[in-house]
RNA sequence: CGGGCUGUAGCGCAGCCUGGUAGCGCACCUGCUUCGGGAGCAGGGGGUCGGAGGUUCGAAUCCUCUCAGCCCGACCA
């Protein structure tokens, strides 16, 4: 009763004041030290010839309104309950995510690499996590009846890897990371993909020396995450949270306010004032680091977990707020315990062999879709960030089959091919109110709509999805327009 | 894992109570008209009614079992 509540007072919220609260203006960013080569699907594209199956209606499945815009907008598929296809659109946009995390973490000096989905359960059995983990892990047996795990986590993975081959303190500092699908059997997965059983994750670990490196290494994640949650178009606070089953002292969870979350959450009204922006930063300057953690994570800012009323009753009554939060991260920093465990030691300068310091960090990629969705939506549909939309803009030919209208838009598409962005050419045989359901539903940010009236002005119609404010202008003026929203996010 | 609900065409649903051989809207195909915010008319294709068993002359409909999905709770990123 009180849940139904909150979905319907839900669209208002977030198109709102929870809209306003949680997404930042486009940025500029400097370009791509990492390029993922699958992320470029080569990939402007003519509707004619993409697979974009749009739904007018809802599937019944969908509860709330990442899920149902989802569904809607041809992005995923259900499999079985918490595991979906990712069709075209969707999987355009979780890679465009994806490459953010990538670019960032290669910013911050991480290192990437993959490891498999699959583990043997005797390394579990190191750690001792194999039986205390429960049934949310998947077990499976191959055909020689050996006990296999569907990764929920990596940690003993990557700690049995470093175990085997850093010896010494010169290959410390440490970060690896990689970005790869786990699997929880939860119990009762929802949400679409913000709580599915299959998700994609970047899961982060560093390996040092001592324990005041490694709190370098979890500040460098700190202010490393608030730049990569920034690109999205999103403001993620970090709130101090609990260490749940990794253990250890130190965790910061980043949480997207939205309606939806999973976690209550209690703030000092000026943390979302807070943006990192585009200051400079040098990920290995260690007091430029701290002073970040102590800017983001000063003020008051928990989740129910680690809620302390008496410190968040001390705040002035006009900024304490208590809303509900969607986590998309977390960093730990948790010492010695699974080096010891996993037998990760390196012998340090004097020789003596010690176990290493570490820390994980995870980004919940997939889930990334469906908060994002939650922060920026309206009644007609999703609206993308510029930083992940899909396409960065929709041409809507208004008259197909009209020889002006059709060159126009062809010449508008090769444009911002030859700028390097990637446009949706509605070419289908369609008419208008259709094109502009389709693109208002997908949410591309742009729209220049062609239609035959404009062109006897010379004029093509250049629309912003978030504001709906249209402006008439030549082609070239809108292909330029575009270059400038877009500069940095190429 | 407890409690509740739902499975009928790709999607949204009606039909079930009271058994008689399956229907509506959207989507899809063909034609004509239309063409700046999800068009109109005409014609058309598509469903072993989740599965198994049972009752019955006859089951989408009644009974039993089972599978799947959704919601609430506990749990969780």
């Amino acid at each position: 009763m009180r849940v139904r509540a909150r979905f319907a007072a839900f669209s208002s919220i977030c198109a709102g004041p929870y809209a306003a609260r949680t997404l930042l203006p486009a940025r500029a960013h400097s370009p791509k030290p990492f390029d993922n080569p699958t992320s470029r699907q080569g990939a402007p594209m003519r509707l004619s010839r993409y697979f974009l199956p749009v739904l007018k209606e809802t599937p019944a499945e969908a509860q709330i309104v990442s899920h149902r815009l989802m569904l809607r907008a041809g992005m995923i598929k259900q499999a079985s309950a918490g595991i979906y296809s990712w069709l075209p659109l969707g999987f355009k946009v979780l890679r465009k995510i994806e490459n953010i995390v990538h670019e960032e973490q290669a910013r911050a000096g991480h290192i990437p690499m993959l490891m498999p989905t699959l583990q043997p359960a005797d390394l579990w059995r190191k750690s001792g996590r194999y039986d205390a983990y429960g049934p949310e892990m998947l077990r499976v047996s191959d055909r020689h009846d050996r006990e296999m795990l569907y990764g929920p986590t990596n940690e003993e993975m990557i700690t049995d890897i470093v175990a085997n081959y850093v010896t010494s303190y010169k290959t410390l500092p440490l970060t690896l990371y990689h970005v790869q699908w786990k699997f929880r059997d939860e119990v009762r997965p929802r949400f679409g993909v913000m709580r599915g059983r299959e998700f994609l994750m970047k899961d982060g670990y560093n390996f040092d020396l001592t324990k005041e490196d490694a709190l370098h290494a979890y500040n460098r994640h700190l202010v490393s995450y608030l730049r990569t949650y920034e690109r999205m178009g999103l403001r993620a606070i970090p709130m101090r949270a609990d260490s749940g089953p990794i253990g250890g002292d130190y965790t910061h969870e980043f949480l997207v306010l939205a309606d939806t979350g999973e976690s209550e959450v209690f703030y000092d009204s000026e943390v979302t004032d807070l943006t990192f922006g585009d200051r400079e930063i040098d990920f290995d300057d260690k007091a430029q680091c701290a002073a970040v953690l102590e800017e983001f994570t000063s003020r008051y800012a928990r989740t129910d977990e680690t809620h302390d009323a008496a410190a968040f009753n001390a705040l002035p009554e006009e900024r304490r707020r208590t809303a509900r939060g969607i986590e998309v991260g977390q960093i730990f920093y948790f010492g010695t315990e699974y080096s010891e465990k996993m037998g990760a030691v390196v012998q340090n300068e004097d020789g003596a062999r010690v176990p290493l310091h570490m820390g994980s960090h995870g980004i919940g990629v997939s889930r990334l879709l469906g908060a994002i969705i939650e922060a920026s939506h309206d009644d007609k549909g999703i609206i993308w960030p510029e930083g992940v939309t899909p396409f960065h803009a929709g041409i809507v030919n208004l008259k197909q089959g009209d020889a002006e209208a059709d060159a126009a838009c062809e010449a508008l598409y090769k444009a911002m091919e030859a700028h390097g962005m990637e446009p949706l050419y509605d070419d289908r045989n369609e008419r208008a109110g259709g094109k502009f359901a389709s693109m208002d539903l997908i949410g591309l940010p742009w729209r220049i709509t062609v239609g035959p009236r404009g062109l006897k002005n010379g004029v093509v119609e250049l629309t912003s999805r978030r504001s709906g404010e249209s402006e008439e202008m030549p082609p070239e003026a809108a292909i330029e327009k575009l270059v400038q929203i877009y500069a940095g996010h190429l």
